[in-house]
RNA sequence: GCCGGGAUGGCAGAGUGGAUAACGCGCGGGCCUUGAGAGCCCGUGGACCUUCUGGUCCGCAUGGGUUCGAAUCCCAUUCCCGGCGCCA
């Protein structure tokens, strides 16, 4: 959410940052917003004058029955006045209810080294690391080597579930587990606290920490309940302080966030149909910051690095992207994606996400920072949250890119001490 | 799930239908002091208007209702505490 007052103060230089994104929406919901504003303002301070004058008056009342006198014509005047302030009333509620409408609509504002771009083909690269493997015979993809290595079984999770679920079996139960264990134990090492999160969230926290236009896409809602299940840890952690006002020396809060993510996919036909690149569940370990505004930029780059690291220490190779104008999300003001290559799609493919949402989330949330306990609230917090390692991705990449031409699997070294020592995912006996 | 009790500022805690949300603690500023502390004084939720001096309204878990008037009475919801039930 932005902040009002700099949209009064700042409309243009707003407009032109939310004109970058490409959605001439944004531009008229800012002149709808800015004019609602203008009449709630207005309107408020007339319903302020009526009930200043009610005031007065059930002030007199009061005293005139105090001295056990008739106060009959001043109530009936009194309910005249009241039922005025009801009318205006009703408007001020309006306007204020749709005025948060449109600010909890528009999005955040943008890095200005965010580039201009239409779709995620104008993406920048910033750099590549790691080398892209030439096979010499013929490769396979993650698919046929899980089959074949009886890891994943597809075919029964459509019987059971429906399409875009899997059951892991064997090794690629541990392969997960393992990928967990590595990338909480890393993070972890650099301070950052575990959690594992509800997997269920209220509406309310919910639309705190992302677009409400996602609901419908992305959100599983739990039947005659207000829970939708998460689509990533990142949402839980965000509203874990709604409403609170953390202290300056705890920050930056840095947390590492355990769990399944559940994602409807819906609107993603046809995309990445077969196996396990596009799941509705998977599992993640999530890097998710609180930390003061000056603070942010800082961190981005720290998040980033860290979720580098962890691709690196994989062996796999991959590029980082700066995500562009039209591509990136509407709570970021920035985002980095890591991509891993990916053999059998003969492409980059994003495995990491890594945003600063500046205080767009925290003022949607209320959540806000004192300098020391008793003092007030000095500002909105900024928050960021960055994949470390989500497993269903980066199997499929450790399957394709680390695949022998029998078909068995070399397990990256910095896993296996989390999966029994396993040096090879062999074929099934 | 059922029964009972509760939710008031950063914290603790009064107020049970009629002006300013009492008294503390904490925090900020000032006086005093060589400095710190103690002591004393002032301030310490949000919004709107403003001639920059102030003014007004809202705020007692959330949302409704009753009333001329609600922290206070009624209804619903959420959470916390206790008891019962169920349960890996």
């Amino acid at each position: 959410m932005l902040d009002i007052k700099l949209i009064r103060e700042n409309r243009e230089f707003v407009k032109n940052n939310l004109m970058k994104r490409g959605n001439p929406e944004n531009s008229k919901m800012l002149d709808a917003l800015v004019d609602l504003d203008r009449e709630w303002r207005q309107n408020l301070t007339k319903l302020n004058d009526l009930r200043h004058e009610r005031k007065i008056m059930t002030t007199e009342i009061a005293t005139l029955k105090k001295a056990g006198k008739d106060a009959g014509s001043k109530v009936e005047k009194a309910k005249t006045l009241d039922s005025e302030i009801t009318g205006i009333q009703a408007e001020v509620a309006r306007a204020e209810e749709k005025t948060r409408d449109y600010l909890m609509r528009l999005p955040n504002l943008l890095h200005e080294t965010v580039p201009v771009g239409k779709d995620e083909n104008d993406n920048v690269q910033i750099r590549t690391c790691g080398v892209i493997p030439k096979f010499d015979f013929a490769a396979k993809n993650h698919l046929d080597l899980g089959l074949n290595l009886d890891i994943i079984d597809i075919e029964r999770a459509g019987k059971v579930t429906g399409s875009r679920f899997f059951y892991l079996k064997r090794e690629g139960v541990l392969l997960d587990m393992a990928l967990m264990s590595f990338a909480l134990e890393e993070i972890t090492k650099k301070g950052y606290l575990p959690v594992e999160p509800p997997y269920l969230m209220r509406r309310q926290p919910y639309e705190g920490v992302t677009a409400l236009g996602d609901f419908e896409d992305v959100l599983y809602k739990i039947e005659n309940e207000d829970l939708y299940l998460i689509a990533t840890s990142e949402h839980p952690m965000a509203a874990m302080f709604m409403n609170e006002v953390l202290k300056e020396e705890d920050l930056p809060l840095k947390l590492a966030g355990m769990s399944a993510c559940f994602r409807k996919e819906a609107g993603a036909h046809g995309k990445d149909t077969r196996g396990m690149f596009r799941t509705h569940q998977f599992n993640k370990i999530e890097q998710f910051v609180f930390c003061k505004p000056e603070e942010s930029w800082k961190l981005h780059e720290e998040l980033l690095h860290n979720a580098e690291e962890l691709v690196q220490k994989l062996g796999l190779p991959y590029r980082v992207v700066n995500v562009c104008t039209g591509d990136i999300g509407t709570v970021a003001a920035k985002k980095y994606d890591i991509e891993v290559w990916m053999p059998a799609q003969n492409a980059y493919r994003e495995v990491v996400s890594c945003s600063n949402c500046t205080d767009y989330q925290a003022r949607r949330l209320g959540i806000r920072y004192r300098e020391k306990e008793g003092a007030p609230p000095k500002g909105f917090l900024h928050t960021l949250n960055s994949t470390a390692i989500a497993t269903g991705r980066t199997i499929v990449a450790i399957l394709e890119n680390f695949q022998q031409e029998d078909g068995t699997i070399v397990v990256p070294k910095a896993l296996r001490k989390y999966m029994h020592d396993i040096e090879k995912i062999s074929l099934k006996r």
